[in-house]
Order: C-alpha cells, then structure tokens, then sequence
DNA sequence: GGTGTAGTTTTACATTTGTAGTTGAGGGCG
DNA sequence: CGCCCTCAACTACAAATGTAAAACTACACC
C-alpha cells in the first residue's frame, strides 16, 4: 500500500472519525489555505478507486469510509520505513528516534513500558 | 526535506559508498530490471537541483556525494511519520513497530538495550 | 413549474516522478 | 586526421499528484 502526502492527511481524517462526507473531510483537514470542495472530493475518488477508502451514499450525499485500517497501514508505512533507510533493522529505527526531540521524557516512559511489556509477552508464548 | 522513493534508494547508495560516479550508483542500485545510465543519471541532476546531493568532475567524470547526513534525513523522515501518521506521539510509532513481524528476539532485546541506556542518558542530564 | 442550491462528476492544468532515447563534446586510437 | 567511445546534457513522455474551476443533477422552495 502506498499513500502520498495528502491521501495520508485524508485518511488521517477517515480513520478519526470513521466515516465523513466530503464536506466534513474538508472541515477536518486542518490546512492552510484550505482545500477546495472539489479538490478534497477529488483526492476522494482517486482514493476509492485505489481501493483505499469506500462510500455509501446517505440522502444525496456520500459518506466515506477506510477500507484500510490504521493499524494496517500503519505498520506497512514502518516496514517500508525500516526496509528503505533503516536496512531492515528496527532497532535502528528505535534509535534515531530516540534522538529526535519529539521523544520526551513522558514518551520515553511509556515506549520503556511497550518494550518490556512486549518483551514479556514474547518470553511467554513465543 | 522530502525524499521519493528512488530518490531514497539512490541516497542509499551515497550513504554506503560516500560518493560514486553515476555508473557506481547504477551498478550498487539492485534494481529490476536495472535501470537505464541516463535513468540514473536524470535522477542524480534533480537531486542536485534540490540540494540533496552535490558533485565535482574528476577527470571528465561526475562524483557525486550526499548533502544530507543520514541521520538528518532519517531524523526528518522519522519526525514526519510521528506527525503525519501516529498523531505526533512517538510510542505510537514504537507500540505498531513492536508489533511488526520484522521484530526479532535479537531486534526486540536490541531495542530494549537501546531505550534503556537512552533513559539512563536522559536521567542524567535532562 | 422555474430557480437556487448543494453536492457529485467531469475536465483541466501544473508539477513531480520514473524512465529512457538522443545529442554533443572531449579524448583516445588507428 | 578522422572515427569511435564515454559521459554529461538535453529532450521526451507517461503516470501520479495537487489543485480547482466548470458542468451536471436532483431537491426544495417559492
């Protein structure tokens, strides 16, 4: 699977709220100056007939919705991560973020706990 | 910055290799089928054009060598994914890495060993 | 029943990317 | 001296993306 800057952006928006007309996707999509109707339904098509998202029509009006969960693309978007410029190791990965000043002392806590927690779960039913 | 994918695995290969000429770069890109000379060469001049990359002519030749350290590029592309896809919180990023099939035991005691010393390190001097 | 109006679909166009052929110039070789 | 070879430079073109105006369409309201 692969999303560009802007397919992200709206699939950020589908995944927040579930679902969404074209209108509310515009709403949400938090940029500046801000999207015309048209160009977000546009972005909209292209993306269902990439089978990312699908729509249903309420009254006149569609409401789309992820065909892809986040988890799902979430973890694509890392392997290929991980794969492209990190050679395929994780813990590489690990550490330049670790480096970044987006890790807190706060987010530092709880990735200590998702790597014990995780180590733990591993040891036991491996 | 922002890199397309043949953009990143060229850079790939100035990373490794610290500067090449266009025929090194076409040679180390395991790609198939292999991409044409003129191919690699288009891609080379828009990286320059950007900034990415620079060169000097040795002996009728182009080398070529990166502008950008891996570690700002991964730093950047890192920093992107967290804002982009994990709403900012990089224990998001780790909690789907975590959950990824390309974590390993050896990875994942890697990674604990890395976020460990990284605490201490924090702990220390904040 | 005509006329807004809201919403979808169509069309448009610039930029970036991926890919590669063609051209042109400098240097070596016969 | 003329030909060939190797590169860099230029040109080309299709697909994807970002952006949006214009056209169409069904509905409601007067």
């Amino acid at each position: 699977m692969k999303l560009s800057g802007r397919q992200l952006a709206v699939m950020r928006v589908l995944w927040e709220l579930g679902e969404a007309t074209v209108a509310e996707v515009q709403d949400c999509l938090d940029i500046d100056p801000p999207l015309a109707y048209s160009t977000v339904a546009t972005v909209l098509s292209r993306m269902e007939r990439k089978g990312l998202i699908g729509h249903h029509a309420v009254d006149r009006q569609y409401v789309y919705h992820p065909l892809v969960s986040k988890d799902a693309a979430g973890q694509s978007i890392i392997g290929d991560l991980v794969d492209r410029v990190f050679g395929g190791s994780p813990a590489e990965l690990v550490n330049h973020l670790l480096d970044s000043d987006q890790v807190d002392k706060r987010e530092l806590e709880r990735i200590k706990r998702l790597v014990n927690e995780h180590a733990a779960k591993k040891g036991r039913k491996p």
